[in-house]
DNA sequence: ATACTGACCGACCGGACGGTCAGTTACAGG
DNA sequence: CCTGTAACTGACCGTCCGGTCGGTCAGTAT
C-alpha cells in the first residue's frame, strides 16, 4: 500500500529501557503508580532519573507503557489458555486449571493489570476489558453454549454468568492467596489444582445430594 | 470489678473530627493511601491542616482510624447478615442475596477495606482477616455441615470451598460493578439479585443436564 | 479576674516529588 | 578523523509533601 515502504524497524529497546520497565512493573505492580517514584524506579533499575525521561516522557508515559506491555503479556497468555479435548467437562476442567496456572506463572504482570483494570480510570478499563476479559468470558461462554446446545448441560442457567464465575473464583483465589496463609482460613484453603478441580466439580454437578451420587458413599 | 467504676466516657468526637474522618473515608477508599495529601483531606473536610494533626498525630494513624472504624462497621454489617429460616436452599439464597446487597449499600467502606485487605500490609491484613473474613467463611461453612450433616446435600465437597467460592464471587462481582457497563460485558451482567438468584441456583443444582431437569424445558 | 483546656488556624520547615537542561560518553557512517 | 545521534548523567527548578510551631479563641471551673 504505501509507496515508501517504510521500514517497520522493531525499535530494539536499549539494556537501559528495558531495566527501566523491568524495574517499573515491579514497583508499581507492588505499591501502585501513587507509590513509587522516579527516583526509586531509577534506583532500582541502576539508572539515572534522567535517563527514564530520556525514554519516556513522563512518569504517566512510563506507567502507561508498562501497562499496555503487560496487558499484552495478558492478552497473549490468555490466548494461549489450553482448553482440553472432546468431552465439554474435560474442556472446562482444563481451562479452568490452565488459567489459574497462568495467573500464577505470570503473578506480577496480573497483579499490575488487575490493579489498573479494577481500580484505574475509565478510558484504560475500557481499553483493557476489550483487550483482555471479552475474550476471555466469550471463549468461556462459547464453551457453555456448545454445552447445552449438545444437551450435556441443563438450559435452565446463563452461560454469562457460568463465564463469570469461574472468572471471579479463580481471580479471587489468586487475589486471597496470601491471605489464605492466615489463622482461621488456612484451614479451607486447598492448593491450585485442588481448587480448580473442585470448583470445576462443583459447578457440574452441584450441592444438592440426589443428583450424581459420588463414587463410593 | 473496678473500684473506681471509670466513667467509660464515649469521647464524643467534635464536628471537626467527624468531617475529618468522612472525608478521609471518601478519599481513601477511591484513590489509596498514596494517593490521597492531608491537604486534601483538609480540604474535602472544610478543616485547617494543622486541626488534623491536633486529632491525629499523623497521616498513618489518621488512615489507621479510618480502617480501624470502617472494619468495625463493615463486621457489624456482617453480623447482620440475614441467613432465611427452614430449609438450607432458603438460608444460603437468603445470605448470599443479604450479603450482596450489602456489600453495595456500604461500597465507600467496603471498598476501602478490602482494598487494605487485598494487598495492605500483613499486620492489618492478619487483624482484618481475624475480625472479617474469619466469621463469614465460618458463618457460611456451618451452613453447608449443617445441610451436610442433614442429608440435603451430597459428602464429596468441601464446605470451605463452598463458603470460599460463594464469597469470592460476591465480592468479584462487586469489585467489577464499573466494568460490566462495559460493552462486550454487559451482554452477560446481570442485576444482584438475579445474580445471586443464579448463582445459589447453579451451586445447588451444578449444570450437567440430567440432574434436577428445569420446571418446565 | 484567673487559669486552664480543647478546637482550631496561618506560617513555616526540610525534604521528596516530577520534570528540565546543559553537557559528557559511546559509537556508527562518511 | 570528523560528525551526528542516541544513551546517559548530575545539578538544578518550582511545587507539593508530611509535619511543626506559635498563637487565637470560646468555654468553664475556680
Amino acid at each position: 500500500m504505501a509507496s515508501s515502504s517504510a521500514k517497520l524497524r522493531e525499535n530494539t529497546p536499549s539494556a537501559g529501557e528495558q531495566a527501566i520497565l523491568k524495574a517499573g512493573v515491579k514497583l508499581f505492580s507492588r505499591h501502585g503508580f501513587d507509590g513509587v517514584s522516579m527516583r526509586a524506579v531509577a534506583r532500582e533499575a541502576a539508572v539515572s532519573k534522567s535517563n527514564i525521561y530520556h525514554h519516556f516522557e513522563s512518569k504517566e508515559a512510563l506507567y502507561l507503557a508498562i501497562i499496555k506491555h503487560s496487558a499484552d503479556a495478558v492478552s497473549e497468555m490468555i490466548e494461549k489458555l489450553a482448553e482440553g479435548r472432546g468431552e465439554l467437562d474435560a474442556r472446562l476442567r482444563k481451562f479452568t486449571r490452565s488459567h489459574l496456572e497462568h495467573l500464577f506463572r505470570n503473578a506480577t504482570t496480573v497483579r499490575l493489570v488487575l490493579r489498573e483494570v479494577l481500580s484505574g480510570t475509565t478510558r484504560l478499563q475500557k481499553a483493557m476489558v476489550d483487550q483482555l476479559i471479552g475474550g476471555l468470558i466469550e471463549r468461556l461462554v462459547s464453551i457453555f453454549e456448545n454445552g447445552q446446545k449438545a444437551g450435556v448441560l441443563r438450559k435452565g442457567f446463563d452461560p454469562g454468568l457460568c463465564a463469570f464465575l469461574v472468572l471471579g473464583s479463580n481471580l479471587f483465589y489468586f487475589q486471597t492467596d496470601k491471605l489464605r496463609q492466615i489463622e482461621p482460613l488456612n484451614r479451607f484453603s486447598q492448593p491450585p489444582e485442588v481448587f480448580s478441580e473442585q470448583l470445576t466439580d462443583l459447578m457440574l454437578r452441584g450441592m444438592l445430594a440426589g443428583s450424581q451420587e459420588e463414587v463410593t458413599a
